[in-house]
DNA sequence: GGAGTAAGTTGGAAAACACAACACACTGAA
DNA sequence: TTCAGTGTGTTGTGTTTTCCAACTTACTCC
């Protein structure tokens, strides 16, 4: 991840200036905005109501209302009529809504360790263990770490 | 993670409203300003000069300043004077900057896979295989899914 | 000297954001 | 049957961020 070699001796530090394609990038374009990633943690929480998730949260309305918008657009969540004449929504998670998992818990663990005085919230595995991950890999099962992950240019 | 129980019976989604205690939330103060995480990635790729970050990440250099400076006094990144007259640093990622790495690599998995149509890079574990992460707990080795960690509120 | 390089800072326009008030359709109580 | 209350946004009005280009400062190299 740091300073891979994308070719034998080709660095990522040493590339020409220009703004990287990077699916970084690309994931914070559609969940980097102030709020996104709060109110997708109450959605994935079970709140299902605009008014609680603002509350919940601390975004404002008309913020909220088109953050929900735009991850509905990107596919993230998904508005499910519950009323019409006025139309009204719940809010639940989509399949890459889902998948946000590994990202929320390592920024809540990071945060954890990082950000917090103590964390006012234990996350508990079902081994009865709080929660520490160890990413490894699903090909070989060893340490996944900055040092044993190198980045390729995709081929055209 | 998800509507987790807090005490039996009681769930994340059912909590009086107030925004909530949280490290996501925490964490996200740190690095959750637009450019943050791309400084951070570039910083983490071994880009350590101003001119060459910001190249890179395609943040403009006012912004650019204000986040490494904050990012600094957060205790993400150190910056090393290389030269006086004029002052001129170079940036590198302190413990929790580095520790920032399954952040990185969970937003860029899912972006590979959400907000991607085809990655442009391609990260390589070790043992030679694309790398797909598997997170599995620390104390017992078995995965840590949606529905294998509960939260509780610590307490007081 | 003079050109080039590096790392910011500054100023003004454009965009994003916050907050309060409003709108709308319903629901239940008086 | 009126009337307050609830849920879900939208609108209007300022404030704050962000963007972009130009400027500054102090080197180094020719």
């Amino acid at each position: 991840m740091t300073d891979p070699e994308l070719r034998p001796g080709v660095r990522m530090a040493d590339l020409p200036l220009g703004v990287r394609p990077c699916s970084l990038a690309a994931a914070l374009d559609v969940l980097g905005e102030r709020w996104s990633l709060l109110a997708l943690r109450e959605i994935g929480y079970g709140v299902r109501r605009f008014a609680r998730i603002a509350g919940y949260t601390g975004a404002s309305r008309d913020i909220l209302a088109d953050r929900l918008r735009k991850l509905e657009a990107a596919g993230v969540i998904e508005r499910r009529l519950y009323s019409e004449h006025p139309p009204r929504h719940e809010y639940h998670l989509t399949e890459a809504g889902r998948e946000l998992f590994p990202v929320m818990l390592a920024l809540s663990q990071w945060g954890d360790r990082w950000a917090v005085d103590s964390p006012a919230l234990v996350r508990r595995h079902s081994c009865g263990e709080p929660v520490q991950v160890d990413l490894v890999c699903h090909h070989c099962g060893r340490p996944v770490t900055h040092d044993t992950v190198h980045a390729e240019l995709a081929d055209a």
